[in-house]
RNA sequence: GGAGAGAUGGCUGAGCGGCUGAAAGCGAUCGCCUGCUAAGCGAUUGUACGCCUCAAAAGGUGUACCGGGGGUUCGAAUCCCCCUCUCUCCGCCA
């Protein structure tokens, strides 16, 4: 959510803003809804105050014995205006309400104009696109010759995007899940968080899923349960409606989670092997900081999901989202993108946000600083790190053999209890 | 799932229709005192929104907030209803 005062003292701005990112906010319904709901503030308050002095004076008439007849009388019908013009309030703030928490965030200012990710500049590259000298497979051929990825079981269970993991593949996933938590609080200093996969709606309308992507997320029937699409929603909402003591920023977390995304929009896209799942796991760090050092720990974050590509030895790519491009609630995000050679293409395996206030201001996290008393929204960013279903198709693809089996990344065997290579078995 | 008890400021905890934005204690901040430390004394000590002054910082003023929502009343932390959460006991259960 954007600040209001904000949106009306710069609202051109704003508009322009918002505009750059394709979004059509009608902008003249909330100046008007705006000036409405300050109008009637006004006059509902006066009449309070009103109240207020003249039930004084009945409680001191009554207490002397004093009749207070003419003054209760009187009272009677400012209390039933004041009733009226409340109900005209909450419709009103209601309103603008819900004009507000439809609103995107506005780009950071170093976050380049375009329409769509064919506009995304290339920050930096990492590495070199392996050579073979065979044809590489996509992962889904590589991982069902090697019976570790079990697409039809997993159809067969629940459904389309769901796959079943078997032997070795079961246990590369739990190894990087292992490795990813290990590197990122041994050696990158965050705390290990572990939350619940459902949360309630409110969690979901802070951190921005709701209440504009209401038909992405997966819902449990009957209650307020949403299954999270990521991480970033409990943990971010670990501090909801908290002021954070100063010294303790930045606040930095990492968790692992099941993701349950129901991908309503994307039919026919990706309908093949791990990409594009209903579920899947993911290594997400979520940082708290104080708005001066944030765009430094954006940086910081993203060298962290980087490491883990490094370490793995898998060549990506870097690329700062436009503002055509950019997620909902982020003012900058910079994506990681892993190579797939069975595939030929990069691919999405990290994004990495600073939501500067905007879900701070939804989920009111703020902070004080020692040297003075009052309290300012704190920056929320997060980032993948990585996600672990991308992260094997990415391992499958770049260490194929030509003989079918998969060579293990040496920093991961240890987490694979020694296996260096993965070959078929009965 | 059944029965009961609770939810008040940074914390502990009073209040149970008007004198309460809220006693008291603790904590914190500032000042005084003190060779240092401790103790002591005094003052201050929430948030949001609106309006006014205003370049701004800041100040003034009003309203709201005692788990959330609704109701009764001239007036609600206080009475009534619904919900959520916490605790205790019973049942069930990985």
């Amino acid at each position: 959510m954007l600040d209001i005062k904000f949106i009306r003292e710069n609202i051109d701005l704003v508009r322009a803003k918002l505009k750059e990112r394709g979004d059509a906010i009608d902008l003249d319904q909330f100046s008007t809804m705006d000036r409405k709901r300050r109008d009637i503030l006004q006059e509902v308050e006066t009449l309070r105050s009103d109240r207020n002095s003249v039930s004084k004076e009945i409680g001191a008439r009554k207490q002397n014995g004093e009749d207070a007849s003419d003054l209760i009388a009187k009272m009677g019908s400012v209390s039933s205006r004041i009733k009226e013009l409340d109900e005209a309030l909450k419709e009103t703030e209601r309103l603008l309400h819900g004009l507000t928490m439809t609103m995107p965030n506005i780009p950071h200012e170093s976050v380049v104009r375009g329409t769509g990710d064919e506009d995304n500049p290339v920050v930096r590259k990492w590495g070199e696109k392996p050579q073979f000298d065979f044809e590489p497979k996509p992962h889904w051929d590589i991982g069902e010759e090697l019976n570790i990825l079990d697409f039809a079981a997993g159809a067969k269970i629940a459904g389309a995007r769901f796959t079943v993991y078997r032997g070795a593949g079961a246990r590369l996933e739990r190894a990087l899940i292992n490795f990813m938590l290990d590197l990122h609080t041994m050696e990158h200093g965050y705390t290990e968080i572990l939350t619940p996969f459902m949360v309630n709606s409110e969690s979901m309308t802070s951190t921005g899923q709701l209440p504009k992507f209401e038909e992405d997320l997966f819902k449990i029937e009957g209650t307020d349960y949403y299954l999270i699409p990521t991480a970033e929603v409990p943990v971010t909402n670990i501090h909801r409606d908290e002021i954070l003591d100063e010294k303790d920023l930045p606040v930095a977390y990492v968790a692992y989670s099941a993701c349950f995304r129901a991908e309503a929009g994307s039919y026919g896209k990706d309908t093949r092997g791990l990409i594009r799942q209903h579920q899947f796991n993911k290594v997400e760090m979520v940082k708290f900081t104080r708005p001066e050092e944030s765009y430094d720990e954006l940086e910081k974050l993203t060298a962290n999901a980087e490491e883990v590509l490094k370490r793995l030895g898998i060549h990506f790519r870097i690329v700062d989202l436009c503002t055509g491009d950019l997620g909902f609630s982020s003012a900058k995000t910079y994506d990681l993108e892993a190579w797939l050679p069975g595939q030929n293409a990069y691919r999405e395996i990290s994004s990495c946000s600073n939501f500067e206030t905007f879900q701070a201001r939804r989920a009111n996290i703020r902070f004080r600083r020692e040297e003075n008393s009052k309290v300012e929204y704190v920056h929320t960013l997060n980032g993948s790190g990585l996600a672990i279903g991308r992260t094997v198709v990415a391992i499958l693809e770049n260490y194929q053999q030509k003989d079918g089996s998969v060579i293990v990344p040496e920093e991961l065997r240890p987490y694979m209890n020694g296996v260096d290579r993965i070959v078929r078995n009965k």
